[in-house]
RNA sequence: GUGGGUGUAGCUCAGUUGGUUAGAGCGUCAGGUUGUGGCCCUGAAGGUCGUGGGUUCGAGACCCAUCAUCCACCCCA
């Protein structure tokens, strides 16, 4: 094979684009009834807009996204994630100016060079909605609560809500200080893996997955024995709303972000019907992101989900009774007079809004029969040459077997 | 970057301890006489056995390399 796709890509072919379109409109379905518009900003970006400093993070962020120069000398690259570009728009376009409040969300590609496993490819799709101009912890719950509606109206229930807060950067540091002072004195006991976090992420420890790590951890300060009232509150305020709203959710003390930016609330869905690549979608709020891009400080919260997970998810529970648009109409014609009258019915039923279609193939009547039936076609139409002076065709039902003669408007009211 | 599994027809897979012309089901195509699908029957097309080396009288089977893919680790904005 001369050309094949690339690693992490996959062709979502038009058997399958059935069950995205489906999942597409339960996105825009949901996004309308909390009132949040779509945003279509560009899948390229200024490479800076995604890895602004020196930081351990933006080290991975660097590594793993795929870049290129373009003519004109510029670092470009393929956008890894949806926030950075929404909120570069939101400051470029003064949306803050023009509303106090400013609700969208985005569905498109995302491209991070990674190894390809469950649940996780190269080129991926994601959805999320971001909230731009407000503090309130009750929008938080709000972006929580649009995630979740999402993946109910798929028909998924099988999910869990993990909620954390990770505070602000001052507390963060804090904490950081006294995780340390306790892990430290451990360093050598811990396994060769995780080791390294000690240093690097610290909190990233807590997420482990080997025993070893969690047992070494038992007693380890959490961070949130350094909220400080306001912090506290506001997760108090997200938790309480949450339930109001009727979602489940469990505190998640070992959710951590990777960016300053992040700040209060932090949110993660998973799903056990996924691989180890669990999670459907994660969020939070980011209140320190606008200002260091450059815009005026604005509170803000979102989230993203993965689209491909949710399909996974979707199948897992049997929920693929999505329909496309069946064909309404498959018009039967063999000798070239016969196809030429096809081809004019044709087009008087497509005018007036039929989805139909005909022989293209030169095949037998048998061939176009088969065809009609493979095509789930609801009517056959047959162009016979004796038909045509009259101006009535023969058109037959293909679920019930049943076929009557018939005038061309006719037969438009008789499948409307 | 690390580890393991898998690469045989368009798809899903069989292929005995290495032994002649490589199989099945599904799908595709053509038929089953007199202008009518689904089911059924008959037939056909379709494979450099991922690729390149090696071992052997002989390799789809064994060895090495390489590529692809899947899953996990790492990472996860």
């Amino acid at each position: 094979m001369k050309y094949q796709r690339i690693k992490g890509t996959i062709d979502i072919l038009p058997s399958e684009t059935g069950k995205w379109i489906y999942l597409e409109e339960i996105i825009r379905n949901v996004m309308a009834r909390f009132n949040y518009k779509e945003i279509r900003v560009p899948i390229f970006e200024p490479i800076e807009l995604f890895a602004r400093d020196a930081s351990e993070s933006t080290y991975v962020v660097n590594k793993e996204m795929y870049t290129f120069t373009d003519m004109g000398g510029r670092s470009v690259a393929l956008r890894p994630e949806g926030t950075p570009s929404v909120v570069r728009a939101f400051i470029e376009e003064s949306l803050g100016n023009k509303a106090p409040l400013t609700k969208v969300f985005y569905i498109g590609p995302m491209f991070r060079h990674e190894k390809p496993q469950k649940g996780r490819q190269r080129q991926f799709h994601q959805f999320g909605a971001e909230a731009l101009g407000s503090a309130d912890p009750r929008i938080d719950a709000e972006i929580i609560a649009i995630s979740v509606q999402v993946l109910k109206d798929c028909g998924i229930d099988q999910f869990e809500v993990a909620l954390n807060s990770v505070a602000t950067p001052s507390v963060r540091a804090k904490h950081r200080e006294k995780l340390l002072e306790f892990v430290r004195p451990l360093a050598s006991q811990f396994p060769e893996v995780d080791r390294e976090k000690i240093d690097r992420n610290p909190l990233r420890l807590f997420d482990s997955k080997l025993e070893l790590t969690r047992q070494l951890l038992q007693g380890a300060p959490l961070l949130e024995q350094f909220y400080d009232d306001e912090v506290r509150r506001d997760f108090d305020i997200v938790k309480e709303t949450l339930t109001r709203l009727g979602i489940p959710y469990a505190s998640d003390p070992r959710l951590v972000r990777g960016l300053d930016y992040y700040t209060r609330t932090a949110f993660e869905i998973r799903s056990s019907l996924l691989g180890a690549q669990d999670s459907l979608s994660g969020g939070g709020r980011y209140d320190l992101l606008v200002e260091e891009l450059g815009g005026d400080p604005t509170p803000a919260v979102g989230f993203a989900a993965g689209m491909e997970r949710t399909l996974i998810v979707m199948e897992a529970v049997g929920k693929s009774d999505y329909s496309e648009k069946p064909l309404d109409i498959f018009i039967i014609a063999e000798s070239a007079a016969e196809r030429t009258q096809a081809l004019l019915l044709t087009k008087q039923l497509r005018d007036s809004g039929k989805t139909v279609d005909l022989d293209y193939l030169g095949r037998s009547q048998k061939a176009q029969m088969k065809e009609a039936s493979r095509q789930n076609a609801r009517f056959v139409l047959f162009a016979f040459a004796d038909d045509i002076p009259g101006g009535r065709f023969q058109c037959k039902n293909l679920s019930t077997g049943e076929q009557q003669k018939l005038p061309i408007d006719e037969i438009t009211s008789l499948i409307a």
